[in-house]
DNA sequence: TGTACATCAGTGAACGCGCGTTCACTGATGTAC
DNA sequence: TGTACATCAGTGAACGCGCGTTCACTGATGTAC
């Protein structure tokens, strides 16, 4: 069945608004994001873009959501190149897939790893699957070196309790085999890759303290690879 | 020389100026920080505030640095109970600092970490100083322990030159005879300790996935300690 | 194929709100002689 | 110690701005018979 001409100018002004709201949020970041200014953009009066949108908090989600989904999708594609990689080239391909993403995308980067919005709380049920996406691949990759018994001992002394019941959890969800000790390495990569990302794209080393970023980047992937045991 | 009623009076509005700001900072984060708000909760007409503040950026300013000399004391403060302990010891002091400020602060500690307040910029001749105490504790301990001959050799390949030249910068600023890689290791453990603290603190873990953040956090501790050769 | 009705996109005005900043002013506190 | 003047804190009104959201409406597109 194919879409009516109302459907699919519908459909294209949907697309439209999430652009614009994604111009704006470069523009002047996510707490200042306005339905009015969408409008505006659009060439439409402000109450108009209530067609399409419940409220702002709506365009919010939408935008959250898809901020997710395109980093998702450049680490998905990163890791495509390298699908016969060893676990290490996986590991550096998502890492240089996150830092250039963010890069390009700082204002769509810091709306989902930066300062929550004051009075926004991004709906969970919509948001959890595409925000896990990014640690979902790191976990592939660890489990898929396990499998192929490509993966150290890990160095970790014993978990406690509390983690290691929260970390099984997380083996059982996702079916790992992979051991707890491994996954309480892989949460220190995710956070750290994050923390890495955030501090050049922010720019809160000073500003002329590194004068080659990617190459502290790299060192930093190699660390955590290490720790990986890969 | 003693403050004159009028100065302490003065100095006293200041105070509550900022202290106001940081309770608003609080409620509807930086972007929504309104010199109105503050002249409100202070009791006064908008336009006082002006007597005190040159503009809202200003206040913004003066936010910062507050927030940046608080999270220094608590981090000095730490380290100051663990004079004479490893390391190791001094590590984990600083890494449980960082920690425990974010968590009872966290407006604040969005403020300096979180994504910049869009149209605002921090003049760096005000800020560099007290935004870089922490990442100087960290050097302190790691210089502290290179000279103490307590330091393992790090397990670091080869830094690209670019890199080594930003590093041997720092040396030189900060005058630290430890070598390059070690700095490389620190400027890794200082993003991750920020990048897991605002993980937690900005909740983008799922919020039922860890029960036990702080367990979590130790073992993290523990493996930037194991890198950096304590 | 043509007509009658329903659906939907977009309009324009309005409500009530908050913001940063300027300006001429009043009245109290401080200072020089 | 007392007077004349300068400094300063705070007032109140105003400027011009932008925001989210609601509501009754017009006119075009789609659908059922």
């Amino acid at each position: 069945m194919v879409a009516s001409p109302r459907e699919q100018a519908r459909e294209q002004t949907m697309r439209d608004i999430v652009r614009l709201g994604r111009e704006q949020l470069a523009q002047i970041g996510p707490a200042g994001l306005s339905l009015r200014a969408v409008a505006r953009d659009l060439g439409v009066v402000s109450s108009a873009v209530y067609r399409y949108v419940k409220s702002r908090d709506e365009l919010l989600t939408l935008l959250v959501v898809d901020a997710y989904n395109e980093l998702g999708d450049a680490v998905d594609g990163a890791l495509a190149k390298v699908a016969d990689g060893t676990p290490r080239e996986r590991h550096f391909a998502v890492g240089r897939a996150v830092r250039h993403w963010a890069l390009a995308e700082p204002a769509r980067f810091g709306l989902i790893f930066g300062t929550p919005v004051p009075g926004y709380a991004a709906p969970a049920d919509v948001t959890n699957e595409p925000g896990t996406r990014v640690i979902v691949a790191l976990l592939g990759i660890l489990e898929q070196a396990h499998r192929a018994g490509q993966l150290e001992a890990s160095a970790l002394a014993a978990l406690p309790q509390s983690l290691r019941v929260d970390l099984d959890a997380i083996r059982a969800e996702y079916g790992l085999t992979v051991d707890a000790e491994h996954l309480a390495v892989a949460a220190l990569v995710w956070t750290s890759m994050v923390g890495a990302v955030t501090f050049e794209v922010f720019d809160q080393f000073g500003s002329d303290t590194f004068t080659d970023p990617a190459a502290l980047y790299e060192i930093h992937l190699a660390l955590l690879a290490g720790l990986l045991g890969f």
